[in-house]
DNA sequence: AGCACGCCGACT
DNA sequence: GTCGGCGTGCTC
């Protein structure tokens, strides 16, 4: 008799033991089922032992192995780093692995028929039809063949009794086809096959190896990472490759350029799957016949069997950080997963991160750098608009530096593309007879006014309402006035400047199925769309030849907050922005809008001087010893009310273990203090590089009692400081 | 995470 | 007198 030691996907300190009848094959990373108290869960075996002294007889049974590959030891052990590393209990972390219970069994079938060869004895016009329909399609569902032939279900129950069609179960789940490498039509650039090479080495190798792919914007990175995938295939036919691509990058864009390379689309893997595609995914990936898997975040902890290759794609991009629940960073947790399955892991951007960039200067990862765009495309020339010698005019947001080149573009009939990251029409509403803004209920938040569709919305909680006649405060009729510009308005002051130019907002308001992206998208691609504005949006991966002029609008926007990653984010996003200009055989120009001409961040995008920039980031975050040359941890409690939050929060305070070297800031109200009537305060903490923060947060986090009402959450590395 | 046990308010 | 609120504790 043997003893399993099964994990569940709940927030339990360890795994529970189960007694393992005779017959039964369990091994570590066996997929049970067993029973939980009152009701039976879904599992895995994280050990077995052998039970001499026949203590099995009081445990309760496993009482079913599903038909699934045991979960890899790599991936066992990820399991418990992810947990160890987010202080988080370890069934949580598996939970995010088990995100498909029907992904365990076989695939359902569906009934379908096809003809036996056999003529029934009886013929008659309406069999006829059945067969003729049938020889056609070959096999098909009963309501399928009924309906190409016109008949009752019961016409195909006489033919199945007559013996002249026979049903067939087929499984419901298919799949995925098996890539193929076809090599690029394009020939790479010889910097581009150099990084391919070393690519393709590295993942032959099969060791685990990290690469920073440091490219400039439409230097073809995505060509380099494709031969490196088509190594990991040809490598052997069971290793599998991961790819994760920031949330909104998942475009139709990018699975078309998959398609044409390898000859199949990719296994899916992201927060908008049905349940049929998820556990079609979740089964494939399992039995490692998934080879591609192309996914948001959470596709990291998808239990691949032979991981051989993950590429990070924009592995800049802040949506790898997940901030609710447990608080991962799909970078940083993505190299540990490459490490214990011995797979390359490849992190692409054209404007990396810091801690990146580091990590690469002192040997951590390898470089590999393209400096070159393809063909005879450009970098575009950027200017910094200084808008305190070129001020706008009363009520606008375009500087007449801005507007001229608005109007020359169109005049030359090139296309222009502004970029404002608010959405709608102005981001506050407030009330011209009394000064009250307009929040959202129970929030501190502002409410935008978004006046294509006439609402008010609050883009924190997303609470939505008409826009009011009379103020909610005082009732005064006709006072209530936005303020501050969001797409919507910039695009009514372009259509007041340039009435015949053909105008599109592209955000998440007006993009909001993949449909409405793909004709916005193509409209601009074909020169229907003379000026586009747009949001973050369009920051990703769209590729516009006829652009030429880009114009940020408020430059400054994402430098406000004090946050540790302003500058950075707003270089990043900036970059981005303007290397949509002049892809083409056009050379393209970025006239940049800003307050602070001389912040760092400026200046090194009118330099273009990326480079320059990082070394003064670094140089300020060592000396701060902010990450990556210390650690930070936040922990953020909430409450019903202040006086219950700052009564816990006192607590947490004295709570607080001994540490050398670590600093506790706080608490303090976290940055939006109040948030769906719950109130929030906020610790950071900072230690240097060799400490394990996590363990002295799981410390701190194991003394204390957490009230009823309070919530508390611990985030390591914290992004967004909120 | 679920689910049960348990002890205090408004109802047939 | 019960039904039901959610606070606390347990699940091998």
């Amino acid at each position: 008799m043997a003893i399993a030691r099964v994990l569940f996907p709940l927030p339990l300190p360890e795994p529970f033991d189960y007694a393992v009848a005779e017959d039964m094959v369990v091994e570590p990373g066996s997929y049970v089922r067993a029973p939980l108290g009152k009701l039976e869960r879904v599992g895995v075996v994280w050990d077995v032992v052998d039970d001499p002294n026949g203590r099995g007889g009081n445990l309760k049974p496993v009482l079913e192995v599903y038909p699934t590959p045991p979960m890899g030891a790599d991936m066992r052990q990820f399991v418990e780093f992810a947990a160890k590393y987010t202080v988080t209990p370890p069934g949580h972390i598996l939970g995010m692995s088990l995100r498909s219970r029907g992904g365990l069994s076989p695939s359902p079938t569906e009934r379908a028929y096809r003809l036996t060869g056999e003529r029934p004895a009886k013929m008659t016009p309406a069999r006829e039809r059945v067969i003729a329909a049938l020889t056609e399609i070959g096999e098909g569902l009963g309501p399928e063949i009924a309906a190409a032939a016109q008949v009752s279900s019961g016409v195909i129950k006489g033919l199945v009794e007559a013996g002249a069609i026979a049903p067939i179960d087929r499984p419901i789940d298919l799949p995925f086809p098996v890539p193929a490498n076809t090599p690029a039509e394009l020939d790479l650039t010889a910097e581009q096959a150099e990084a391919a090479d070393a690519l393709r080495q590295a993942v032959m190798a099969g060791t685990f190896a990290p690469y920073l792919l440091d490219g400039v914007t439409g230097s073809g990175k995505t060509e380099v990472y494709f031969e490196a995938i088509a190594a990991a295939l040809e490598r052997d036919d069971r290793c599998q490759v991961l790819v994760l691509l920031p949330e909104i990058a998942l475009t139709q864009a990018i699975w078309s350029r998959f398609r044409d390379r390898f000859g199949a689309a990719p296994a899916a893997w992201h927060s908008g799957l049905s349940e049929k595609e998820r556990r079609r995914t979740w089964r494939e990936v399992a039995h490692g016949r998934a080879r591609i898997v192309l996914g948001a975040r959470s596709a990291l902890f998808l239990p691949y069997r032979k991981l051989g290759l993950i590429i990070i794609d924009e592995e800049h991009d802040g949506s790898f950080k997940q901030e609710d629940g447990v608080t991962y960073h799909a970078r940083d947790l993505g190299v540990m997963r490459a490490k214990l399955a011995d797979a390359t892991i490849v992190m692409a951007s054209a404007t990396p991160a810091l801690e990146t960039t580091v990590n690469a200067q002192q040997g951590r990862y390898a470089m590999l750098k393209l400096s070159a765009r393809p063909g005879a495309a450009t970098l575009p020339d950027i200017q910094i608009v200084d808008m305190r010698e070129h001020p706008p005019e009363k009520g606008q947001w375009l500087s007449p530096v801005l507007r001229e080149a608005l109007t020359e573009t169109l005049i030359e009939g090139q296309q222009s593309l502004l970029f404002l990251n608010r959405r709608g029409y102005a981001p506050l509403v407030l009330c011209r007879a009394c000064g009250q803004k307009l929040q959202s209920p129970g929030t501190e938040s502002w409410m935008t006014e978004h006046r294509y569709t006439g609402m008010l919305v609050c883009h924190l909680t997303g609470f939505t309402m008409r826009k009011p006649d009379a103020c909610p405060h005082c009732g005064a009729v006709n006072t209530l006035m936005g303020v501050g510009p969001g797409v919507e308005r910039i695009a009514e002051e372009v259509r007041a400047l340039l009435p015949e130019a053909k105008i599109e907002i592209f955000s998440s308001d007006t993009a909001q199925t993949g449909e409405d992206t793909r004709a916005i998208v193509e409209r601009m691609a074909e020169g229907q769309t003379d000026i586009m504005v747009g949001t973050q949006i369009v920051a990703k991966g769209h590729n516009f030849p006829r652009l030429t002029l880009v114009g940020v609008v408020d430059a400054d926007s994402g430098m406000k907050g004090g946050d540790l990653r302003a500058g950075e984010r707003t270089f990043q996003l900036l970059s981005q922005v303007a290397g949509r200009a002049g892809r083409a055989e056009h050379p393209g120009r970025a006239l940049i809008q800003t307050y602070q001409p001389d912040n760092p961040a400026m200046m090194a995008l009118a330099m273009g001087d990326r480079d320059g920039f990082l070394a003064i980031e670094q140089a300020v975050r060592n000396e701060m010893g902010m990450p990556p040359f210390g650690r930070l941890a936040a922990v953020v409690l909430s409450a019903p009310s202040a006086e219950l939050v700052d009564l816990f929060a006192n607590e947490v305070a004295k709570a607080a273990p001994n540490g050398t070297g670590i600093e506790i800031f706080g608490p303090a109200p976290a940055p939006i203090a109040i948030v769906r009537g719950r109130h929030r305060r906020r610790f950071l903490v900072k230690s240097p590089r060799d400490v394990d923060l996590s363990a002295y947060m799981a410390a701190w986090q194991s003394k204390l009692k957490v009230p009823n009402a309070a919530r508390l959450s611990v985030d390591i590395e914290p992004y967004s400081f909120l």
